[in-house]
DNA sequence: AATGTGTGTGTCACTTTGACGCAAAGATAA
DNA sequence: TTATCTTTGCGTCAAAGTGACACACACATT
């Protein structure tokens, strides 16, 4: 009987030849009024001076990948409640010019007023129109595309939006935030039976101010109504 | 300026503390007229002796995560055409009784028939199905969980089902795969309404001998207007 | 008082979905 | 030969959802 070498199944030792370095990169999307960003850092690495990356770091010993993110994306912000999703593995031996890394790609999406990046320390970090980002330093042009790419498809179908509102939001707002991130036109009609259909949003009978136009209606999201009806599996969420 | 050490940024050396193991481990589906089942091996490593576990392997220096997938699926089939997506990676710094191991969940999803194991040397490799599956080795019970729930809903919208039928077969054998994998009742006609909506089958004009009962018609799947549709982006796959 | 600009609303035609019952085809048993 | 069994194949109806589309209103500005 040929003994199959085979890590779940008969012991083996972990060997230093096999052993690799494994790092977290993450997308961060950003979203203000001026559309969607995604903030990257300066990359003086050759070959890649000049270029931009994701932020990204390598995995410790003894913390778990999320763990990893978490130390990644609270560097640079004050944010506790982190939103971030896991993408792909990404493992060419050739990827990385320090030699080899195998990374597992991440996206987060946040409000940029909330991130507070301390400019002394971080003038080579910044946040890019996502339409305005050209090549980036090593596969992470092919991460960003991937990462967006997953984005556009879970925003349809989770409140993600709903937490890069201000509190009190009119629908044209929220209707901006869907066409800017999935980079669509919609119907102002539709978009607005649609959401009211989903009974998730809080009429709170206030309308905007010194706005040269007819006010708008505001309106706040019912996170509280979504979770509960989350929990029963009652919801049928889609935009 | 303080430096802020990023591996993506500054000249580091990947220092061999750092560095794990790595290994992919592959939840491979398989289905034949019996059901939907899971290929397991027995685990013999303390502490998890009599359980069984996925296969997978450690991850080499000079491939990729995929190449390794593509190692462990062709170990004991003959199949070149794999099909295989990732799941999630698995990053407890305990989830592995020989050290830290990283591993990269992946699925594939296969006929039976069309796997070859070789008895001699593999009497500890078994179809287990899906719903008679206990406990596993390490935390192959959530992957495999994870990796199901994500193939429940991949096979809706992909043609996955289709390389999984029979080269003829009939509409009630396709309405049986897709109740059985997705663990649901489908109601017949609306069943072949939406098959027919999609225009994908090809009626053969023959039909099945041999039955006690009135013979079904034979199809096959078009797979050539299949790709052509994916390719100009024309298509609502969805079942 | 008129203008400009974004807000708020309803309808219609079309498609999709879920629920549902009955006759036909072949094999088998009486 | 006939009756019975089992599975196939088909159509309709009501309900819900989708996409397209136009006009009056409210506020600020001039």
């Amino acid at each position: 009987m040929t003994k199959v070498k085979n890590i779940n199944t008969w012991l083996t030792h972990l060997t230093n030849e096999s052993k690799t370095s494994i790092s977290v990169d993450c997308v961060i999307f950003g979203y203000d009024d001026e559309g969607l960003k995604v903030l990257l850092i300066d990359c003086n690495m050759p070959p890649y001076e000049g270029k931009k990356s994701l932020l990204g770091d390598l995995v410790q010993q003894n913390e778990t990948l999320e763990d990893a993110v978490i130390r990644v994306l609270q560097r640079r912000t004050t944010l506790t409640d982190l939103y971030f999703e896991e993408v792909k593995a990404y493992s060419d031996p050739n990827r990385h010019p320090l030699g080899r890394v195998v990374t597992i790609a991440y996206y987060s999406f946040i409000k940029i007023s909330d991130y507070k990046i301390h400019d002394s320390e971080d003038k080579h970090l910044e946040w890019i129109p996502i339409n305005d980002i050209d090549k980036l330093a090593f596969d992470h042009r092919l991460i960003l595309d991937e990462s967006y790419k997953s984005l556009r498809k879970k925003i349809r179908n989770h409140p993600i939006g709903f937490t890069l509102m201000p509190e009190k939001f009119t629908l044209m707002q929220l209707q901006n935030f869907y066409e800017t991130v999935l980079q669509i036109k919609m119907d102002r009609r539709n978009f607005r039976r649609k959401l009211n259909s989903l009974d998730l949003l809080i009429d709170l009978n206030e309308i905007q101010n010194n706005v040269s136009h007819r006010p708008a209606k505001l309106y706040s999201f019912d996170f509280k109504k979504y979770n509960r009806l989350m929990e029963i599996g009652v919801l049928d969420f889609a935009i």
